[in-house]
DNA sequence: CGGTATCTTGATTGGTATCAACTTAAGTGG
DNA sequence: CCACTTAAGTTGATACCAATCAAGATACCG
């Protein structure tokens, strides 16, 4: 079993304020796991006896619904924690979460995390910090949400996911969303997301290379994405 | 000066978890302040240097969007924190926060926050478990905005306010919000939230006393929200 | 009492969802 | 290797929803 004390990915999130006793702790208690592409992690309404740690792959997290439609919530990626909040907030995830390529992910349980939130202020600090970032993140996303046209949400998208996962040697998006995923995240229809991609398209501004994306003018992206 | 120790709002929210001697601490370093109706608590993107306590009065928190448009992320009220995210995450504030109505609010300053952060455990994680039921209901929001169309965030919307703020005695929901309010709430132009309202009001789901809104048919609404 | 903000309604336009049909790609088993 | 099945992607036509512009009504305030 590999050691936490030399996993290189701890120092990427809340754990790299783990001391060297409790990280042997951790390495004792903790399980790795491999999730092939389009498998759950956990489901939505599941109780989480653990947090997972993300040591190689992207999963999609999403909730349903009410109308029965999936929203992406964030992806989630090399380094990130997944399901902190069920397990500090005491409840069952509200949250589904779907592996986009094959991972690994370890497994950390509840009880260790929380004596480790219990003892240690600088990981509890370092935690809380990051769910205000989130939080920040989440409010942005709710504006997004209610004041910007498909269109402009798109543009955005494509923007953050350049960002975030980079080019491959392609030059396309180094990440594979089928177009619903995309259009999920946007938050529209599917056909809606294919025909603004295929606007894009025209005009030059994106090419396909097989299904991938790859970005031709971000400027033009930038500009779309605030509202002109 | 009003004792910490002896104030009542201290039991709603996470100041119930500090010590005795905190608390007198605390007494010593705060101060309270009226904010009067339509007075800003402060401004997005200033430097905040403490947290706020609400003792009497809502605000309503809201942030500006790209295209000039602003959004009310929530309303907070009598017993609510407001600020620490922003104290946690140490940047600006990314929102604004507006008075509903005449205010009592006290100022903590940043220091004694942070020193009780560090010193108490309990503390913290009441912070936590409060930042991580706040992220789950922008999740919600999130998915609402992505999803629904603005007849249903309306219904919803009002549903929310009538739980939150109860009625009067004119059995209108107890708190005044301009039709601007609720269309930034809703994230749709003032325009169609009026329009739709007016609709509500001839299915004599809802009506108006004054400019303030009595709910008729709870279910009818509860059905509208959920897309019937 | 005039001025201003808020509220309300109508007409028009544009954006988006939905339904249906078709194409392409990727398996799968004979 | 081909025929078949299935999933994903694409495009057009249509109808609905919501934004915007314009204009009037009502309440509020100095």
């Amino acid at each position: 079993m590999s050691k936490c004390e030399q996993c290189i990915i701890r120092q990427l999130n809340s754990i790299k304020h783990l001391s060297r006793e409790e990280l042997v702790k951790m390495t004792n208690c903790k399980t790795s796991r491999v999730v092939k592409k389009g498998e759950a992690i956990f489901e939505e309404g599941e109780r989480l006896k653990g947090i997972f740690c993300i040591k190689e792959g992207v999963c999609k997290v999403s909730k349903m619904s009410e109308n029965g439609r999936n929203q992406i919530i964030s992806l989630v990626t090399r380094g990130d924690l997944l399901g902190e909040r069920s397990l500090i907030s005491d409840e069952a995830s509200n949250l589904k979460a779907v592996a986009l390529n094959d991972m690994q992910v370890c497994f950390i349980p509840k009880e260790e995390i929380l004596k480790d939130l219990s003892k240690n202020p600088n990981f509890t600090m370092s935690v809380l910090k990051d769910m205000a970032q989130t939080l920040k993140q989440a409010d942005n996303v709710i504006v997004d949400m209610a004041q910007k046209t498909v269109k402009q949400r798109l543009a955005e998208t494509l923007l953050k996911l350049l960002d975030k996962f980079g080019t491959n040697a392609e030059n396309t998006i180094d990440i594979h969303l089928s177009r619903e995923d995309i259009a999920n995240i946007i938050g529209t229809a599917t056909e809606s997301a294919i025909r603004l991609l295929s606007d894009f398209k025209k005009k030059k501004i994106i090419e396909f290379k097989g299904k991938d994306i790859s970005i031709l003018d971000r400027n033009e992206l930038d500009k779309i994405a605030q509202g002109f």
